[in-house]
RNA sequence: GGGCGCUUAGCUCAGUUGGUUCAGAGCACCUCGUUUACACCGAGGGGGUCGGGGGUUCGAAUCCCUCAGCGCCCACCA
């Protein structure tokens, strides 16, 4: 026949996987009977394409969901994407900038049309990236966190949690772009990594009621006219004296109190500092600390308001105010030092302005409460983690919550449902709809006569968790009006059919940097909407990076292209290149060998293949030799199901993919189809081909969920089948007992076999030569005809050493191998004495231990048994070693 | 600065409660081999005083102390 003798992965893959959708396999239904298992996907951005990150964390759902799946669970994989709303802007923003249209220059209705169209256009390229993996995710099911359905539960959470007294309204420092007029989020500060020369202006204020000044430091004295208080550090015995005293703001003589805190560094600038907390964020937290005024003296633009008291600086330029006020303190006399040093400045990514902080009123969901049963039950492994080391992570920061702060300044996400009917910061109702907020503004109000004109919607959107903290239970539409009560604010999930089908999900599979920004949040959103955890695990991969160990980043171009080495090596390959090396939690360091490795191991498959389909039956009894490989290789598949399933249940995904390999690899194979390989040319008994195809129908199933692909090809190779008997829905193997027994006998076996090859090797003599092979062993019986086989023996004797033989010993049993040539006594003699050396050593190790009494007391009885045992087999040997060296 | 973790063969990592099989696996490497499924292969082989030092113990890669190096998360110096 003729097949070729390499596996082609792009024959079979889009075939098999059209077939899978055809035939509806990845879709999954609440029904009666079967145990659910959910897999949801964590979203990956709308804007993002496939990296190498994503191609990990999805293999891993898939080895899960397909192995779910054959075990007969209902198994369902919920896709979809996240509308991430900073990413997502600011990639709009820019792509608007590149056609020369600014964002300012738009409404906000025509910049979500635009972002909408860019969503249309590149959202979905991820999820169909994935199907070329393999990813056996139920598409019926593509969920986005801006569908209208998620929307609402989005609102409906933000509505619920204010009735609930959880979120409210706080000053918060952002980050402001006085050319843009917008704040920008962090991520879009960029910081010089070398840092920026700046100059640390070392000003004296006069201490009220005295002739002593105190000098502070700082890189911004425009800001001096907001200062609000002065801070030593309470250990400071050089200033400690000062504090409580009152000090006077230089040029406006504004009395402000010198407080003491830890915050203050001994030994930075002058160790006294002027707190502003109006336009620094540490600041803001010490005055919050010390109940100190805020004073804002910037405008949005930039410049100084009249706030700063002083009128020749009003209206001009922050930067411009620095370099009047620097020349002012000098004329005063009070400018004591200008010091250079290098510090990171902030600049805006979108317009290179220098970012201002600036406080503004934000929302924020108070956490402490909340949070509290989301802490406990990681703690208590009712929801574990693995690698179970990020407890403590998680413990952290769970026991040092903070308030977090869900508004953003964007307009690409769920605009927050809070609706202005005044000026006054408080003039607000939170509402789902606006008909319902005028309802509630007039109910507040008591006006009657407001209309939906008269109510402002807030400008702000969510952070984008605040959506995805629902993820689990809302693709599965559990916020809907049928099953969310309003009043107790929890959901009833068996008012909904799916959501108490799948929900619990079983495993989330994600990256342990969003442990909280996420896993955690969903974590609190169950237990306070359904009392119940979202997920019972958390596997927590690492992330992927080159050989040199640095993260995969396009700016490096170190990331391959996905595709590309899906097209090169198979998907496949690909999958189970990226496993080889991935413990959980532990970082793959992506090196294209390993996906190499993987397109091997798939035409190793591929080649037992042929060779099994390539044989002709006969109907000649089945020698026994067959029987025994057979019996062995049954155990051996056994042992190896019980150490795959293991390895499963610790989330061991590369030690269990690792099993398999070597199963099909070295047992297989190497061991189980040499053992039973019919002479070239010769048929096969039926029997042992029968069985052997029944073997290979195990391993391909156990090999399913890693290689789905090369593995429904062979599936339908191997035997006829039926319409959708496919295996991506086989019945996964369950793994019986094996017997010990026959391990232990094949194992003589092969080290038996080993040794008269490894003097082949050693000799020079063909594996195609057959000898005579003489031992004084005296069990080699059952495994005679089989020995036979596999090291190529005309003849097995027991008896003495032959004349002119090489010899080697397992065990305490010599065997003897016949040598065309004289043999090099020398040599032999010198290997022999080797041995015995060892041997001997060994032995007095063991008699040392076994002669300290403490030992022979202290250890278990077993222990001891155990090195008695060890004694009696190395006299054994050396007395075999000695009988040989005395007859050369 | 605060917290967590890591250091075992050239590389990536296993090594449960100290004691069978405790010094392992895969890859890489070396030798031989175009043998009849596969050179994307086969057979064989070499390679580590378990980061350094100290301690507990009959016994330590494993427990304790200490030193050194590395990584991650959080907060970041006016």
């Amino acid at each position: 026949m003729s097949i070729s003798a390499q596996y082609d992965p792009t024959q079979v893959e889009d075939k098999w996987y059209q077939y899978w959708l055809d035939r509806n396999f990845f879709h999954a239904a609440p029904k009666t009977g079967k145990e659910a298992y959910t897999l949801v996907i964590p979203p990956p951005n709308v804007t993002g394409v496939l990296h190498m990150g994503h191609m990990l964390n999805n293999t891993i759902q898939d080895v899960l969901i397909r192995k779910a799946r054959m075990e007969g669970k209902e198994a369902c994989w919920v896709p979809g994407t996240d509308h991430a709303s900073i990413a997502t802007e600011a990639k709009v923003v820019k792509m608007l900038r590149e056609k020369g249209i600014k964002k300012s220059d738009l409404s906000r209705e025509d910049f979500l049309k635009h972002a909408y169209e860019w969503k249309d256009k590149y959202g979905g390229i991820i999820l169909e990236q994935l199907k070329k993996l393999g990813a056996s995710c139920d598409w019926e099911r593509t969920a986005f966190t801006m569908d209208k359905g998620y929307h609402d539960a989005v609102i409906r959470q933000f509505v619920d949690l204010f009735n609930k007294g959880y979120i409210y309204r706080g000053l918060r420092m952002v980050n402001w772009d006085c050319e843009a007029m917008t704040t920008i989020s962090n991520e879009e500060v960029i910081y010089n990594e070398d840092g920026e020369k700046a100059i640390l202006y070392h000003v004296k204020y006069q201490i009220k009621d005295s002739n002593e000044f105190v000098t502070i430091a700082t890189q911004r004295p425009e800001t001096i006219m907001g200062d609000t208080g002065v801070a030593v550090n309470p250990n400071d015995d050089r200033f400690k004296h000062l504090i409580g005293k009152k000090a006077l703001v230089p040029f406006i003589n504004r009395e402000i109190p010198i407080i003491g805190d830890d915050y203050v560094e001994l030994d930075f600038g002058t160790g006294c500092l002027k707190v502003t907390p109006a336009h620094d964020p540490n600041d803001y937290e010490i005055g919050q600390r010390h109940n100190l005024e805020t004073i804002d003296t910037i405008n949005l633009d930039g410049t100084l308001n009249e706030k700063c008291e002083i009128d020749k600086y009003v209206g001009q330029d922050r930067f411009k105010v620095r370099k009047m006020i620097v020349k002012d303190l000098q004329e005063a006399g009070i400018l004591v030092k200008e010091e250079e040093f290098i510090t990171k400045i902030g600049r805006s990514e979108r317009t290179n302005s220098v970012v201002e902080p600036k406080l503004s009123l934000q929302w924020f969901i108070k956490m402490k409460e909340i949070s509290r049963r989301a802490h406990k039950v990681v703690m208590d492994d009712e929801i574990q983690l693995f690698p179970p080391k990020f407890k403590n992570t998680y413990n952290h920061w769970m026991e040092n919550v903070r308030d977090w702060c869900i508004s953003r300044q964007l307009w690409w996400g769920q605009r927050i449902p809070a609706y202005y009917y005044g000026e006054g910061e408080n003039d607000f109702v939170v509402a789902e709809t606006i008909d319902q907020a005028v309802g509630e503004a007039r109910k507040t109000t008591g006006n009657n006569s407001l209309s939906a004109n008269d109510l402002r919607q807030d400008e702000d959107v969510l952070d984008t968790w605040a959506s995805s903290n629902l993820w689990p239970i809302a693709v599965f539409d559990g916020f809907n009006e049928n099953c969310f009560d309003k009043a107790t604010g929890k959901i009833d999930k068996s008012k909904n059919e799916e959501l108490n089908f799948f929900y619990p999900t079983n495993t989330l599979v994600t990256a342990p940097e969003i442990l909280f920004f996420w896993v955690a949040r969903m974590v609190i959103a169950g237990y306070e909407y359904l009392d119940e955890k979202p997920f019972e695990n958390v596997y927590l991969t690492g992330i992927v990076r080159d050989k040199q160990r640095r993260k995969m980043s396009k700016s490096l171009g170190n990331s391959p292209d996905p595709l590309d080495l899906i097209k090169q090596y198979g998907a496949d390959g690909v999958r189970t290149g990226m496993l080889f090396s991935s413990p959980a939690g532990n970082d793959l360091l992506f090196d294209e060998k390993l996906v190499e490795q993987g397109r091997n191991f798939s035409n190793k498959i591929w080649n037992a293949f042929r060779l099994v389909k390539g044989w002709k039956t006969t109907d000649i009894a089945q020698p026994e030799v067959n029987v025994q490989a057979i019996a062995w290789f049954e155990s051996k598949l056994n042992k190896a199901l019980t150490d795959l399933e293991d390895h499963f249940s610790k989330f061991r995904m590369s030690d269990a993919l690792m099993t398999a390999y070597k199963l099909v690899w070295n047992d297989f194979c190497s061991w189980y189809l040499e053992w039973i390989k019919p002479e070239y040319g010769q048929p096969i008994d039926a029997a042992t081909q029968a069985k052997t195809i029944e073997l290979f129908e195990k391993v391909l199933k156990l090999l399913h969920p890693f290689m789905p692909f090369i593995t429904e090809e062979l599936w339908h190779e191997l035997k006829d089948r039926k319409d959708g008997e496919a295996i991506i829905v086989a019945e996964w193997p369950k793994a019986a007992s094996y017997d010990d027994k026959i391990l232990k006998e094949a194992d003589l076996l092969f080290e038996i076999t080993s040794g008269i090859r490894n003097i082949r090797s050693s000799k020079g003599i063909s594996p195609k030569e057959a000898f005579e092979l003489t031992t004084n062993a005296k069990s080699v019986g059952g495994i005679a005809e089989s020995l036979k086989k596999l090291a190529n023996l005309s003849e097995i004797q027991s008896g003495d050493k032959p004349a002119n033989a090489f010899s080697f010993v397992v065990g305490s049993d010599e065997y003897f191998i016949p040598a065309s040539d004289n043999v090099d006594m020398e040599a032999e003699r010198q290997k022999i004495e080797e041995e015995l050396n060892y041997t001997r050593g060994f032995l007095k190790s063991v008699e040392k231990k076994l002669s300290n009494e403490k030992f022979v007391k202290g250890a278990p009885a077993q222990v001891v048994e155990m090195e008695r045992k060890k004694m009696a087999d190395a006299e054994a040997k050396i007395k075999t070693l000695e009988e040989s060296l005395a007859s050369l």
